[in-house]
DNA sequence: CTAATTGTTTAGGCTCGCCTAATTATGGAT
DNA sequence: ATCCATAATTAGGCGAGCCTAAACAATTAG
């Protein structure tokens, strides 16, 4: 029904959305998709012609119900794959997302669902993020918040990434910190707003805030 | 470089040349593809500048060495494609094809040879078809030979079927026969040239000439 | 050898998805 | 309330891949 560019920008809307918790400008999708304004506004008529997105202009595109459906049944599929190309072809977390981007568009809701048992129905991907069950249903990460705004002293795992671009993940591997690495909040610092966490195996560890806003935790 | 539409005409001509030992006329690659001539004829074209084909009009389409390459590389993702799908996914071997024809256009080595890895290297597809390694090598299938030639009282074992169709792999599901399924020939009838097969679970099953050609056999 | 049949290409047109350049509309600052 | 920077759209065009209808070429049958 939907060809792999309307997907895109299905997706492409929903993520800003869920980003800035407003409706997504036409500028904003062109930068996300790398392509041109002129190009978003041809596709957000096709979509909005399909039922799939409402558009209030200079106030952002929204995706209606049957959007969002499709926009959720995406990234299931992306984080699907990503999990398996992890858990079972041995890739590393920051090595899946451009083939995840190409698998996601395959066309098969049953394939995704054997895909899901055949991985005994994982909740999160590599990253930590959410994997909606087959009725867009999202798990809801209750007491997950970023490093940077956890207090002195506690003790806390690591759940996810808010970033989860390869730089960004293979600084973490060089840190030696990964998803379920547990940490404690040993000192804050005023200068660049930093904080010292101790690990197992790393202790006296200084994470910038640029750092630690992205790096979601969960106390234990 | 090459998009889901050359490839697709690629391949199509790669199984024409297979089947009939020729080039591919244009008819041939139209009707292969659900497609008309004309679109034949533009394809062709682009694909000869890409140095991907050689055409001599009423005389046939024949791949280069590089044509060539392109074509095994996507069966060879095809059908280890179609081996996940049956051997960890569970589906059955009539319910493959379409799928396998989505996700053979996955674009990236790496992951095939690592899905080769995951599933230790199968030399064979769910239907007996070889899997061609990623230097595009294929195992030959000596002394494999369609049932329809096999003389007399002797004992062979199915290794694979030359007409993938839902229908005939149903078909042959209905008739209990299957990859690896032993056979004896009991008879063999000048009638529409039918043989009488016995196998362990079902004696005295008759066999038309349609079917026994499809069944590719290998004496034990 | 010619004619008829079949195979192939050409011409022109369509949609999708993208582009550049030019234009218009708007929200926000003054 | 007006003006401006920014956002958005329009207009026109392009390539890929497909189509139909018409023209044309070649194989083969007579």
């Amino acid at each position: 029904m939907s060809s792999s560019a309307e997907e895109n920008y299905i997706k492409a809307i929903f993520t800003i959305a869920e980003r800035t918790g407003k409706g997504a400008s036409t500028t904003a999708i062109a930068a996300q998709l790398s392509t041109k304004a002129s190009s978003v506004t041809d596709m957000v008529k096709r979509l909005n012609e399909k039922g799939l997105v409402d558009h209030r202009p200079y106030h952002g595109v929204t995706l209606t119900d049957q959007g969002t459906r499709i926009a959720t049944q995406i990234i299931r599929k992306h984080r699907l794959w990503e999990t398996f190309l992890v858990n079972h072809l041995h890739y590393k977390w920051d090595e899946v997302h451009e083939l995840a981007e190409q698998l996601e568009h395959i066309d098969s809701d049953d394939l995704h669902d054997r895909l899901d048992k055949f991985m005994d129905h994982p909740k999160f991907d590599p990253h930590g993020d959410p994997i909606p069950d087959k009725e867009g249903r999202i798990v809801d990460m209750a007491g997950a918040v970023p490093l940077a705004e956890v207090p002195k002293d506690t003790l806390v795992h690591i759940v996810g990434v808010k970033d989860s671009s390869p730089a960004f993940l293979k600084l973490l591997d060089g840190l030696g910190l990964k998803l379920g690495t547990q940490l404690t909040v040993n000192r804050r610092f005023e200068f660049g707003n930093s904080v010292e966490v101790s690990s197992r195996f790393r202790s006296g560890l200084l994470l910038q805030e640029e750092v630690s806003l992205q790096l979601i935790v969960k106390p234990l």
